[in-house]
DNA sequence: AAGTTTATTACACGA
DNA sequence: TAATAAACTT
């Protein structure tokens, strides 16, 4: 520990030994952070004698978390059994909540511990759903607004009667409306989002002191990352779990503030010395990671920033590269020029034998495209992280719905997923009228399924459909074990005990089990301090429940005659016995493939998922399918299944596998050994690479538009750039593309260079963008006019520097590409890789190309030109005809394929322009 | 009810 | 562009 201690500066050493008390430790980008904290976290193990398990650190990311924890493990060596726990704020709001959130259940109302966690998609389909209760058009206000809103309101811990209360004027008044719905849903669902994570365990520990004080006395030290970034319910959780002896450290860099859309709030480093008025504040100001050019450039740039204490990160290693300049002609051949680059850095790193690592970082995900197909063309392997994760892809959310199904029925946002999909015959009417049903009777979309089988009240069809798919739940849930067989019977008879039997073999597992981020020592450890049995805390719970939340339930339906109870339970005990039958049958043979498992033990994640994928027909409909697209669908889903395999042998639950499914972020995908490296700026907080290419450089995108207006919205942008560019160690080049398209629209736009460009000296620029070293390599096959290269940014406007903006963009007259393989866009070389429309693959200016090609883009050509052989039908019309359409009025037939029963026609009218139909139905008549 | 085509409209950042 | 909603077919 010691030799450990005198590597390093006066500062760091401060921040490994100043354990006891409030630390605010200020460290700026590369000053050895994560040392200072890794460092610290071991020496109060192994020099002060302080237990493991009492520490707690929390960062922002659960690769953060995770390789903190590896280098902590380095730095102790595997003593003891014992390990910090090192938890994300939200991954640590889940265990506490998983834990102990029923201690607020009042009266049996409350969430219960297998709440659903909600993503954005499940708070939209919640946000839609109360629009429409509350009539509001979905086109006034989009929900992707209001939800924002809400997101918001909750950041800053607003319910929705202050949020009503304050509101200014009817939009807010009706979000105030919507919120409170949507807070309402997501109770009725028990269910949590990602905001109410935080805000929930922060009521938690507040309303109860005995589990707050619990919490404190388990965890005697705490240290928080990134604390620039936490929002007003992160602060206060702080607050609560640091108790009341303040042993806090907090870790920050006002300078890498960049969450301020999600709260976050740089008031909270300023409060945090009010708070706690013995802190000690402790500045790393020398840097380790950068050369001093790129220092000095980063550090240019954000002294711009007013709202900014001022501090100057000094490093040793004197000069280094300057920084890369390069402003492209067009988006494309700036991707171009970074895969140049890198392809060149790449085969001159591997000369020297050195682990070559680079990013290329962008402001938003929407700009990777670019850089992506021009890496592929290079054949250079790159990593993505963010972007669509693969917990997004559908098959893959409608799996876990599933999953979550099984696990809480109540569900109603994973219900109405996969409700239908593969489609069963439960459509749209089915569902509106049960989700009437269950809102009218305050009865989850589940239990209206199952009171509407019983009562009979939808169409035989639909009944049928229902039937089977609830089946199909009640038979994965019955093969989570016996006990879950056994609690159905009581399940059908309308009791809520449904939610408890998963808990409770949840939490029986839960007990000796562990997930696989974060440490292990939370649930074996928590039994020192407090001697509670999960099987006493469940049977007082189950108690409380049978009693507690349905009795508020029902107004509307008549008891008796929903209380076949009697007759019910006989009829579904046989059911159950059946079940468990059948699955031990199942058990059976597919233990004996794999030996793992006795028969009539609860069937394995795995094996859940593979039941799933089986009876639910989901593989069956897509290997129907037959498509490339199906078949990775397919894949997807294998893959989630090595997943769930991977989880069973760590030993995760059903519970387990889905929270950490919910809590997996995009930076958790970062792989440290890939060597190219592509991801936004906000994705690029805490890494480190020798090259890093910063591109889109340009008003607008960044900083980015939305933020204009807003002097703090823009010195956000600047820190955000500042965060980007000491993200480099060795070598960093900025690029920009004179013109780009947005919205992969027709016209592209002149661009206008970043100002964060014209705040770096000068004298640290190196400009990469004159023609003669770079065209040959990427520019083959196109012919660009350079013109500047010369002035330091180039020109501020793309236009008036002598650029042949007519000659290169002359590829934006659509008939010309699609005629002419030769003229400029259409014609790039593609190498292999097939882009854009089929305008360049037929003959050269075949009528049907040009046609397709036009029907690709849209109306503005006026196609009635092109003229195609007559052709004669039984009903007379042909082209040139004059027809009338009952809706359309009148026009003029120009085209027709095929014929007989698929004849199709291609009329213009007069005031719908052109239509495409099929004759046998349009009900066309002849003039 | 489900599948297919067309129209529209929106591009931050993310646990 | 590309995701999504609306319209249209069958």
């Amino acid at each position: 520990m010691q030799h450990l201690l005198d590597q390093m500066n006066p500062q760091q050493r401060e921040g490994v030994l100043q354990v006891d008390g409030p630390v605010l430790l200020l460290a700026g980008a590369g000053s050895g952070k994560t040392r200072v904290i890794t460092h610290r976290i071991a020496y109060l193990i192994q020099e002060r004698g302080v237990a493991a398990d009492s520490i707690l650190a929390v960062t922002f990311t659960n690769k953060a978390a995770k390789e903190m924890g590896e280098r902590v493990d380095k730095l102790i060596g595997h003593t003891s059994l014992a390990k910090p726990l090192i938890a994300t704020f939200h991954s640590l709001c889940v265990r506490i909540l998983r834990r102990d959130i029923e201690a607020m259940r009042v009266n049996g109302i409350g969430l219960t511990k297998s709440f659903a966690i909600y993503d954005e998609n499940d708070q939209q389909a919640v946000v839609k759903q109360a629009l429409k209760r509350l009539g509001i058009d979905d086109k006034q206000l989009k929900p992707r607004v209001a939800l924002g809103r809400i997101s918001w309101a909750k950041n800053h811990m607003i319910d929705p009667q202050e949020y009503f209360l304050a509101s200014a004027n009817p939009l807010e008044e009706k979000i105030a409306h919507i919120f409170e719905s949507y807070k309402k849903e997501l109770f009725k669902n028990n269910a949590l989002d990602f905001d109410d994570l935080l805000l929930e365990a922060v009521r938690l520990l507040k309303s109860s002191s005995e589990v707050r004080e619990r919490y404190n006395r388990r965890y005697q030290y705490l240290l928080i990352d990134e604390y620039q970034d936490t929002n007003r319910p992160q602060y206060e959780l702080m607050k609560l779990l640091a108790g009341t002896r303040g042993n806090v450290c907090v870790v920050g860099d006002e300078d890498q503030s960049i969450y301020s859309w999600r709260g976050a709030d740089i008031k909270n480093i300023l409060e945090f010395e009010k708070d706690f008025p013995e802190t000690k504040v402790i500045r790393l100001e020398q840097n380790y990671r950068s050369t001093q050019n790129i220092l000095e450039a980063a550090g240019a740039v954000v002294k711009n920033n007013v709202q900014r204490k001022g501090k100057e990160l000094f490093t040793t290693r004197e000069g280094g590269s300057m920084i890369g300049y390069y402003e492209a002609p067009d988006g494309e051949n700036e991707a171009l020029f970074i895969a140049d680059r890198i392809q060149t850095y790449l085969r001159e790193a591997g000369q020297k034998e050195d682990a070559p690592r680079c990013a290329v970082l962008y402001r938003t995900n929407s700009q990777s495209r670019l850089v992506e197909e021009a890496l592929r063309r290079y054949q250079i392997q790159y990593h993505m992280v963010g972007g669509f994760s693969f917990y997004e892809r559908a098959e893959v959310k409608d799996l876990l719905s599933y999953l979550k199904l099984v696990q809480n029925p109540r569900d109603s946002i994973a219900l109405g997923r996969v409700v239908n999909s593969p489609a069963r015959g439960i459509g749209k009417t089915t569902m509106e009228t049960l989700e009437r049903m269950a809102l009218s009777t305050g009865l989850s979309t589940w239990d209206a399924i199952e009171r509407a089988i019983q009562e009979q009240l939808l169409p035989a069809r639909a009944l049928t459909a229902l039937a089977g798919f609830r089946r199909l739940i009640l038979d994965a849930r019955a093969m989570l074990g016996s006990e879950f067989a056994e609690t159905l019977a009581a399940d059908a008879a309308g009791e809520e005990a449904v939610d408890e039997s998963v808990e409770f073999v949840g939490q029986e597992e839960n007990a000796s089990t562990e997930d696989e981020n974060v440490d292990t020592s939370f649930d074996t450890s928590f039994n020192f301090g407090f001697d509670f049995g999960p099987s006493e805390e469940i049977s007082t719970i189950a108690a409380e429940n049978s009693v507690g939340s349905d009795s508020d339930v029902d107004t509307s339906f008549d008891a008796a005659a929903f209380n076949p109870f009697a007759a019910s339970t006989q009829k579904h005990e046989t059911r159950v016995s059946e079940i468990k039958a059948d699955v031990v049958a199942k058990v059976e043979t597919s233990t004996r493939v794999d030996g793992f498992r006795a028969p009539g033990d609860p069937a394995t994640l795995p094996e859940l998922i593979k039941f799933l994928n089986d009876r639910s027909g989901y593989i069956k409909t897509l290997e129907t399918e037959g498509t490339p697209e199906a078949f990775s669908r397919i894949e997807n889903l294998k893959e989630l299944a090595n997943a769930a395999q991977d989880a069973q042998e760590r030993g995760e639950t059903l519970a387990t596998f889905l929270d950490h499914a919910a809590l997996v972020s995009d930076v958790d995908q970062y792989n440290a050994d890939a060597r190219v490296t592509m991801m936004t700026l906000h994705a690029a907080k805490g890494l480190e690479f020798p090259l890093v290419f910063l591109c889109g450089m340009e008003e607008g995108l960044f900083p980015h538009s939305r933020t204009l207006q807003d002097p703090s919205g823009l010195e956000e942008e600047r820190r955000l750039c500042y965060v980007g560019m000491t993200r480099a160690m060795d070598t960093l080049i900025l690029t920009r593309a004179r013109y780009r398209r947005r919205y992969g629209s027709d016209m592209p736009e002149a661009s206008i260079a970043s100002r964060f460009l014209e705040e770096v000296p000068s004298r640290l620029v190196e400009d990469l963008g004159s023609p003669s070293d770079t065209r040959s390599a990427w520019n083959s096959g196109r012919e660009y006019g350079y013109g500047g290269g010369n002035k330091k940014w180039g020109s501020r406007r793309g236009n008036d520097d002598g650029y042949g903006s007519e000659k290169h963009y002359n590829y934006e007259d659509e008939d010309q590409s699609a005629i002419g393989p030769s003229s400029s866009s259409a014609a790039k070389p593609k190498s292999g890789l097939q882009f854009g429309i089929k305008a360049n693959t037929g003959a050269e200016g075949s009528i049907d190309n040009i046609a397709s090609f036009f029907g690709a883009r849209g109306q503005k050509i006026d196609r009635p030109k092109l003229e195609v052989p007559d052709q004669k039908s039984a009903t007379g019309i042909r082209n040139g005809s004059r027809v009338r359409h009952p809706k359309y009025g009148e026009g003029t037939v120009f085209r027709r394929e095929g014929d007989g029963d698929d004849a199709k026609i291609t009329v213009q009218f007069a005031q719908h322009g052109v239509k495409k139909l099929v004759e046998k139905f349009a009900q066309l008549e002849r003039l």
